[in-house]
DNA sequence: CTTCTAACA
DNA sequence: TGTTAGTA
């Protein structure tokens, strides 16, 4: 009954993707020589991009005419990721009207 | 005709 | 980063 998602399906070339987009065919292979988007190959170990992907693709594309290096952008959908891990993990958490503790400054960051 | 990798400017 | 040669 789970109309099977149609938007992880991978469908679109990169050719396709590329000129939906308006960017080059290069790019979007660099995405995934860096490591940043690598989408699903066919047999013959061609790229096929699903709509979420495209999606993201966007995302990276202003990300990238902002100046940021496919590093960062690499780095930066990391941590989205992460976020939205931690933040529905805190949504399925039973409720408690406890007050959080804050912890320390310098042991805050870096993981 | 389209995509792929690799290599060069 | 964009382009291109040589393939599959």
């Amino acid at each position: 009954m789970l109309a099977i998602d149609d938007d992880h399906a991978p469908l679109y070339t990169v050719g396709q993707v590329a000129s939906m987009l308006g960017v080059q065919q290069a790019f979007l292979r660099r995405l995934d020589e860096h490591g940043v988007l690598s989408p699903s190959r066919t047999e013959g170990r061609q790229r096929r991009y699903s709509r979420l992907e495209i999606q993201r693709l966007q995302y990276v594309h202003d990300l990238v005419e902002q100046g940021m290096t496919l590093a960062a952008v690499r780095k930066i959908l990391e941590l989205e990721d992460r976020v939205r891990e931690l933040e529905d993990a805190l949504k399925r958490m039973p409720k408690t009207r406890k007050r959080a503790s804050v912890p320390p400054l310098d042991e805050r960051f870096i993981p």
